[in-house]
RNA sequence: UCCCCGGUAGCUCAGUCGGUAGAGCAGGUGGCUGUUAACCACCUUGUCGGCGGUUCGAAUCCGUCCCGGGGAGCCA
């Protein structure tokens, strides 16, 4: 295969007069008199390159003027500065090759722009759309992003299992994994499913989140995080959620809350200027196209410290408000989304950070504060989507943790190994964890969590792949 | 899962009081032009989301299911 420049090298570089081949997909074709215009892209980044094809080219009347949207060709040509307003470079093509046709009749993408909603019903296609393909570019810089900032702060990655055999993360509803026959599911004694006959011997699922085994390699390399896809069978209907998505749990040991929220903080503000340095031309166009006032709000993460409160200040700080919420407000009482959108929004104005939850409405996990009736826990709000972060301190002690266990009936024979970890060579710790797709929607300011991961699997839909 | 709204041409949508459908874009043909959301003229396109019901007659009214949007719950 011929070697092929990029064109995001091309544009960056304007290597005027070479001699140079470029392969990419049709988003466009204008024709004119002895010549036509070819918007040329190769996926590496968001702008064309235009391609002129003169009616000199063998296959001009035969191939060059049957080309549509879509259609993948190779041009060579020489770079020359263009004649005409709108772009600074343009090929001279010399030869151009068509690999592949894409019959204008059927090829569901248009040159003009599409809903999302469609363009989610060709998911295989979307990409080549310049939104999508620029959410892509974006979210691998993310994913890039997350390892740069680890990494260079001396954490390792943990490939903790997507199988689990925890059968109660308390992490809502999970997908049972079987290799049994469900036509003929083994029975036990009473009608119930006899596991012992299945792969693992007894019921597994796909992992609702990687913390517990992050927390055992935290306690023996430090600093670790897990990111990886995650796994959850709720029914949840809204364009902030999805049955399969990514998360980010990093876990740190001899830290507490306090080390946990700045980190947190830190690793936010850098996802965010990371893209905005470095997709910085996506960037551009979700503020000119998707959403108004991203770069403002993106600013304005950016140029703040995050509030930080204490949820019983929270709950004073709501009912002084004098607004009438939906939801009662009371000490002991979660935090709705109205509660959460007030804060973030009307009251501060930036994010923030609300520690320190009664401990009746957090996991077994989370530990004990001093006072009895609160734990240390984190979750951070983000003005327009609500919670992007929750962690907290984890309970080192184990009396403490067993007490907690108890109490939430969390079935202490399957945790063996978790509470081994308080019975041998405990530290205080603590990790939180990061829907991976939430903070590109935050980013992008894409409105649907399916636009932003590449097949979506949502209740009721698990199209394509 | 609950509440509200929607599903009509390939796409985005209009369709009044119930009388079996339209526009723009796309596509096709021709013309024009260093064009870039190209332009001008003409032409094509429909199981009106599925199923059932009311009615002489249903895109329209009723029921139900599916899918999508907004909000809520659950959460990341």
């Amino acid at each position: 295969m011929e070697n092929r420049l990029r064109i995001k090298t091309i544009l960056m570089e304007k290597p005027l007069g070479r001699e140079l081949c470029v392969q990419g997909w049709l988003k466009s074709k204008r024709d004119s008199k002895g010549l036509s215009f070819l918007d040329l892209t190769d996926g590496s980044t968001l702008a064309g390159l235009q391609v002129i094809a003169p009616e000199s080219l063998p296959n001009y009347a035969t191939e060059i003027t049957r080309l549509s949207t879509g259609c993948s060709v190779s041009a060579r040509g020489t770079l020359v500065a263009s004649p005409a307003k709108g772009q600074e470079v343009e090929l001279q093509s010399s030869e151009i090759t068509v690999y592949g046709w894409a019959p204008p009749e059927t090829y569901p993408l248009q040159k003009k722009r599409h809903s999302f909603e469609f363009l989610r019903s060709i998911a295989h296609l979307r990409a080549r759309t310049n939104s999508l393909g620029a959410v892509a570019r974006v979210r691998s810089r993310l994913s890039w992003a997350i390892h740069l900032f680890f990494q260079q702060r001396g954490f390792f990655q943990v490939h903790t299992p997507i199988i689990t055999t925890s059968d109660c993360e308390g992490a809502g509803e999970m997908f049972a994994v079987t290799a049994l026959d469900l036509e003929k599911i083994p029975r036990a004694g009473g009608g119930a499913v006899d596991y012992s006959q299945d792969f693992f011997g007894r019921p597994a699922s796909l992992t609702v989140s990687g913390q517990l085994e992050a927390e055992a390699y935290a306690l023996a390399l430090g600093n670790v995080y897990t990111f990886g896809p995650t796994f959850r069978a709720e029914n949840s209907n809204t364009s902030r959620h999805l049955a399969e998505f990514w998360m980010l749990e990093p876990e740190m040991a001899f830290c507490d809350l306090e080390g946990d929220m700045n980190l947190a903080e830190e690793l936010l503000k850098f996802l965010i200027s990371d893209c905005l340095e470095n997709r910085a031309e996506d960037m551009d166009l979700f503020s000119r196209f998707v959403d108004k006032d991203l770069l403002k709000r993106l600013d304005n993460v950016l140029r703040h410290d995050f509030v930080r409160i204490s949820y019983s200040e929270a709950i004073r700080q709501l009912e002084k408000s004098g607004r009438s919420f939906t939801f009662p407000i009371a000490w002991g009482v979660d935090l709705q989304s109205e509660h959460e959108r007030y804060l973030a929004e009307t009251l501060f104005g930036r994010p923030v950070i609300v520690t320190d939850y009664p401990e009746t409405i957090k996991p077994f996990y989370m530990r004990l504060n001093d006072d009895g009736k609160t734990v240390a826990a984190m979750d951070i709000l983000f003005p327009g989507i609500g919670e992007i972060i929750g962690g907290s301190q984890r309970e080192e002690r184990l009396e403490q943790l067993l007490a907690r266990m108890e109490a939430a009936h969390i079935p202490l024979e399957n945790y063996q190994w978790y509470l081994d970890l308080r019975r041998y060579g405990t530290v205080p710790h603590a990790g939180f964890g990061l829907g991976f797709e939430r903070i590109i929607q935050f980013v992008t300011g894409m409105g649907n969590i399916r636009d932003v991961i590449a097949f979506p699997r949502t209740p009721g839909s698990a199209i394509l792949a």
